[in-house]
DNA sequence: GGCCAGGCACAGC
DNA sequence: GCTGTGCATGGC
């Protein structure tokens, strides 16, 4: 019985990567800034995160040595919008210090060792835990993975009405159906599902107003 | 003024 | 292994 599911998870995933278009919602202009903006989005809006970039693009040329040189009193003003603002520019000298000392600044020469060893690598770093990693791995190396966040785990939950947590390999299966991952199928589905959390299945969803309400348990109450 | 936001580490069961 | 808690700021 484990894990057996007659819920068309695809198809609900088809219809919000229909309904979303994966419209460049992470702005950016290097791989490096992907991987700050992975650190200092935790548990923030990405408004805020905007602030700190902002604010990091005017006293560096943000890439990992001229991070490594701020003070870090300035590191942590810059940040600060962002909060958990000394938690983050500890993360954030940890990764640069990674990519200077060990690819020399450039962070293609960590995703080129692949998947499995750029993963490791990252989670090693504090502070950069499972969706943190992958999501450097997706937006920053192009790497088909697939990102299990809380939004996922919220609509899964929801749809199917279960309260146990699934398998991230399960989860996957359900998401992406029988097609084949690739970096963007993966971009479009993460960007879609994240989306939707934020307009509709909000912390307090808005069940009528939803496309998918037909599928889902939660809807049902 | 309370609640929430693209997590993670660490302590205490 | 799982659950609770601290981390900090900004916007609704």
């Amino acid at each position: 019985m484990l894990e057996k599911s007659a819920i068309p998870f695809h198809e609900i995933i088809e219809i919000l990567v229909d309904e979303y278009e994966e419209e460049g919602w992470w702005p950016h202009e290097s791989r490096f800034e992907i991987m700050l903006g992975a650190i200092l989005v935790q548990r923030t809006k990405w408004a805020n995160v905007e602030k700190a970039l902002d604010s990091l693009k005017k006293i560096t040329s943000l890439d990992p040595r001229s991070i490594l040189s701020l003070e870090r009193h300035d590191l942590e003003n810059a940040i600060r919008p962002s909060g958990f603002f000394m938690q983050k520019s500890e993360r954030i000298l940890s990764l640069s210090s990674l990519l200077s000392e060990r690819f020399n600044s450039d962070s293609k020469k960590l995703f080129d060792l692949g998947v499995g060893s750029a993963r490791e690598i990252l989670m090693d770093l504090n502070g950069i835990g499972p969706e943190t990693a992958d999501t450097m791995l997706l937006y920053a190396g192009d790497k088909p993975v697939f990102i299990i966040d809380s939004y996922a785990l919220r609509i899964y939950k929801r749809v199917s009405g279960s309260r146990s947590i699934p398998s991230i390999k399960h989860m996957q299966k359900c998401f992406i159906g029988p097609r084949k991952i690739t970096a963007g199928l993966s971009r479009h589905i993460h960007s879609a599902v994240v989306t939707h959390c934020q307009r509709t299945c909000k912390t307090r969803p808005s069940c009528t107003s939803c496309m998918i309400n037909r599928y889902c348990e939660e809807a049902k109450k």
